[in-house]
DNA sequence: TAATTTTATTTTAAGCCTAAAATATTTTTC
DNA sequence: GAAAAATATTTTAGGCTTAAAATAAAATTA
C-alpha cells in the first residue's frame, strides 16, 4: 500500500490543522482566564474522578510523563483549584482531587471550550463532520493497532 | 449550525490522532538520531532557501515566536547543522543556511521520516486518504477564514 | 525479621515555547 | 543632522515536557 508522498501530505494537513485549533484554544485560555491548556486537561481528567486520582493514574490517563504530573498538579495546588494527600494505607502514594473551587471553575472553562470549539469548526457541515469522524476513527484504530504490536 | 456535542467529539478525535504520530515520530528521531522534531523542522525550512533565511522569515515560516528560532538556531549552529551571519548591508538581521553537513544530515532524516510516515499511515486506503485530504482541506479553510476575520 | 526487590513519586538536567522587555540598527521626521 | 519612530533580533521569566537519577515506602524473599 506504497503511496509515494501522499501519505506525507495527508500528515502534514492533518498536523496543520490539529495546531491551527490548538494554537487558538491555547490562546483564548490564556487571555481569557489565564489559563494553561495542560492545566485545562488535568482538571477535565480529575473532574471525572470525583474520588480523586493517584499522580500515576493521571500520568496514564493524561498520556504524560510522572514528572510531568508533578508540575501541573503543584500549580494547580498552589492555586487552590485542587487538593493533594498522601493515604494512610500506602505512604508512597498521592492523591489528588479538584476542590469545590476548582470544579467551579472547571465548569467555567469548559463551557467556554465547548463554544469556541463549535465556533472553531462551525463552516463543517453534520455531514462531513461525520464522514471526518469516521475517518479518523479507522486512522486511530489502524495506530492503536500498530502500537499494540510493537508492544 | 450549532452541533451539540459531536463538534467537541470531533476535534479530541483529531487531537487525538494527530498527538499519537507526532508523538512517534519524536520518539524514533530520538531513539535513531538524537535530533528533536523542532530542529527537523527547521532544517526542513532551510533546505527550501539555499540562500538562507533570516530569523524573522523563520519564525514566520515556523509558524513559532521569535524568540523560540533564536534558541533553536543556536543549537544547529553549535551541532555545525547550519551557519549564521549578519550581512553589512543591514546589520539588524541575521540570515541563516544550512551547512554541507546539514544538508547531507537533513537528507538522511528525511528519508527515515517519510519512510515512517508511510508505515503509520499505511491502514489507510487510498480513497479513504484521499477523502480524509479533501475534508481536511475544508476543515483548513475554513480555520484560514476565520483567522483572517478576527485579524 | 533483615535484606532485597518492587512500586510510587519527585527531582534534576536539558530542551522547547511564549509574551514582554531590552538592545541594536536603520529609517523617518523635523 | 539630531530626535523620534520603526524594525530585527535577543534576552528574560515562567511554564511545559521528557528521560534518567534519586528518594521513600511497601512487598517479597531468604
Amino acid at each position: 500500500m506504497a503511496s509515494g508522498k501522499e501519505s506525507l501530505r495527508l500528515w502534514l494537513r492533518l498536523l496543520t490543522c490539529s495546531n491551527m485549533v490548538e494554537r487558538e484554544v491555547r490562546a483564548r485560555f490564556r487571555r481569557d482566564f489565564s489559563v494553561t491548556l495542560p492545566r485545562f486537561d488535568m482538571m477535565a481528567a480529575l473532574e471525572r474522578a470525583p474520588d480523586g486520582l493517584s499522580m500515576g493514574e493521571l500520568s496514564e490517563r493524561l498520556m504524560v510523563s510522572n514528572g510531568n504530573v508533578t508540575g501541573v498538579a503543584n500549580r494547580l495546588v498552589d492555586e487552590g483549584l485542587a487538593e493533594r494527600w498522601s493515604p494512610p494505607a500506602d505512604r508512597r502514594s498521592n492523591r489528588i482531587a479538584l476542590t469545590a473551587h476548582g470544579r467551579k471553575e472547571f465548569a467555567a472553562l469548559a463551557k467556554q471550550h465547548h463554544g469556541w470549539i463549535e465556533e472553531l469548526l462551525s463552516g463543517i457541515s453534520a455531514t462531513e463532520r461525520d464522514a471526518l469522524m469516521a475517518l479518523l476513527a479507522k486512522v486511530k484504530t489502524s495506530l492503536d493497532e500498530q502500537g499494540r504490536d510493537a508492544a
